[in-house]
DNA sequence: CTGTTAGCGCGTTCAA
DNA sequence: TTGAACGCGCTAACAG
């Protein structure tokens, strides 16, 4: 292959025409001749031509606003790395004259997801990134997206069959699968289990945690007999409550030692256990938020299981761009990355480059 | 943050002088009065400044040469991913004008290590990329780099104070670490450890996989007392040998149920074991060779450490990149992700998006 | 020392 | 249906 780089006027030169006409066929332009078309069709097929992306972004006039339907975040959580990801998606693409627009919604709050649903489909995009929170506020938003032909893609939790241009996330299934291989690799007989789960209903949050359970429970019921599993629902934020219902869990339950939380809020426990100076042989949880990694660190959380919140918002912005700027077909599912983090390897672990 | 773009016309105007003086101003390249520099200062203070980076592409004239001294590969080794990822950098970058030539060398083969490094430094170039195989070849190579300026780059191996600009590779204790937290999470006593080793001697190869080594020790000194600890060598090449090796250890040595391999050769062992239809309670090895990634879905191999290779070679690349094509400075080490891959992860593991 | 100017390759007129 | 011409923002050469 070689590296020798043609431009339009090369192909223009070759083929006998002028730029224009060159330009014209690329673009399926129409209003150009047979005759023209064929002798630049010929010079095509035989050279490799890739048009110089910096002279097509300084040349692009047009502009894009993308929308973002994200929830609100505070500085190291999950939702934080997403927006980092469109961030950088956003000076990535910046010269293509994408502005980015957040409509940001508080996180498991359906009014407040309506409502930014509401605002985004007032206003004009060109495209739109959503983490589809709740079911019945997305479709309807879907709707009118779709009468204005605006493409969407999913990040995070996905709806099937919902028309989406990519659903970008991750296969929550084998993360639970994966979960319990690591969490009970050193499992001896007799030792238990504690389920932490969460009481929020319907969402498609709930959606996903249930789906890692059973990938959870399908690894227990494949490889470990007769494991005695207790289940203890913790509340988001009522972290008095929590400390009760941990700690009388604890101490009714001295061979509860392994322990698995199937969303980011493993740092309750680890911070429980933390408080009352102790430790569970194995307790696992999800993503990277500051507080999980540092509970990691210091031994209260045994693993995390990272799904790219980073990469996702950045590959929601360019699989946007990639359709809308370049018209180019985009993957209809990337799953990101099951990532096995552990104290030891968490300090090298990135998102980016 | 507003999203409004300044021009260097736009600073111009703003600051009463003209796109030139901003130039200079911005490139430091000297000849522009005080005043005229005071005013322009003022202005790009007061405003958030970044230049297009497709203006920038558009209008480069200079040509550059990058020279990647680098093992010769088969398809889905090791060397084929760095290769994807140097590959990939240069489609990235070919419009800055980089143009990419290979110098590649027998993995493993001093002379022709030394061959490719007499070429490279014969040849101009603008910078290299090298896996530094070989000690005193590449000293050699770098001083002729050094008397003429160009910054060097080292991937996988690194050769401490030689001057490069960035080693680009993962930390090997910590990954031998790694590697024995895992492998022997399930260890239970009176079980048995076998060590493959290599007989390769002097290379940075065999420092990095003594390293691994150390890093394995480390652990299993910290966390498992008494172990009983088999090694074996293993011969690159000749399977034959390996297979009378390999066949007399596990008859004599039927409770040597982990094992370990500090390189990419586990599929030697995983073969093995595939065709005399055996298992390990666990094996570990690295790097995700076609044949290993086989090995490990079939269940042969328990575990495979990723040191993202096409990272490594497109970090490399880009590192030269933004080192002598924009003069920025570069971090010295990049340490890569320690990534744990089992069977369930490994499908949804890519290094790129 | 400083302003002006000619491209870089492409998209987009506009006149022929 | 076509070619010529302009401008995107920046760099570098040149003329004052």
């Amino acid at each position: 292959m070689t590296d020798k780089k043609y431009t339009i006027k090369d192909i223009a030169r070759l083929a006998g025409v002028s730029a224009g006409t060159v330009d014209r066929v690329l673009h399926k332009r129409g209003d150009v001749s047979i005759k023209s078309f064929e002798k630049v069709k010929k010079v095509l097929d035989e050279i490799d031509y890739e048009p110089n992306v910096f002279a097509i972004g300084l040349a692009a006039k047009k502009h894009y606003t993308f929308i973002c339907i994200v929830p609100d975040f505070i500085e190291g959580d999950y939702w934080h790395s997403v927006y980092l990801g469109i961030e950088r998606a956003r000076k990535e693409f910046r010269s293509f004259n994408i502005e980015i627009k957040y409509q940001m919604f508080q996180h498991g709050n359906p009014d407040s997801f309506w409502e930014a649903c509401k605002k985004a489909s007032e206003d004009s995009a060109d495209a739109v990134l959503l983490a589809p929170n709740f079911r019945e506020s997305t479709l309807e938003l879907l709707k009118i997206l779709k009468t204005k032909h605006v493409p969407f893609v999913f990040i995070d939790f996905n709806i099937e069959d919902a028309g989406a241009l990519e659903y970008i996330g991750q296969d929550s299934f084998l993360s639970g699968f994966i979960a319990a291989k690591i969490l009970m690799s050193d499992y001896k007989q007799g030792e238990e289990l504690v389920l932490f789960l969460s009481d929020t209903k319907d969402s498609p949050a709930e959606i996903q945690m249930k789906r890692r359970l059973d990938g959870f429970m399908h690894y227990l019921h494949q490889n470990i007999g007769d494991l005695k599993i207790h289940e203890v629902v913790l509340d988001k934020v009522d972290v008095d409550r929590n400390e009760l219902v941990l700690g009388r869990f604890f101490q009714q339950n001295p061979d509860a030692t392994y322990g698995a939380v199937f969303n980011s809020r493993v740092y309750l426990v680890g911070d429980f256990l933390k408080n009352h100076a102790s430790k569970m042989k194995g307790l696992i949880g999800y993503d990277l938020l500051e507080k999980n990694v540092e509970l990691m660190k210091q031994g209260y959380i045994s693993c995390l299981i990272g799904q790219r919140p980073g990469l996702q918002g950045y590959c929601g912005v360019r699989a946007l761009c990639s359709n809308v700027v370049f018209k180019k077909q985009v993957q209809d599912t990337r799953y990101m990355p099951i990532d096995i983090l552990i104290k030891e390897n968490i300090d090298f672990y990135f998102e980016f480059v």
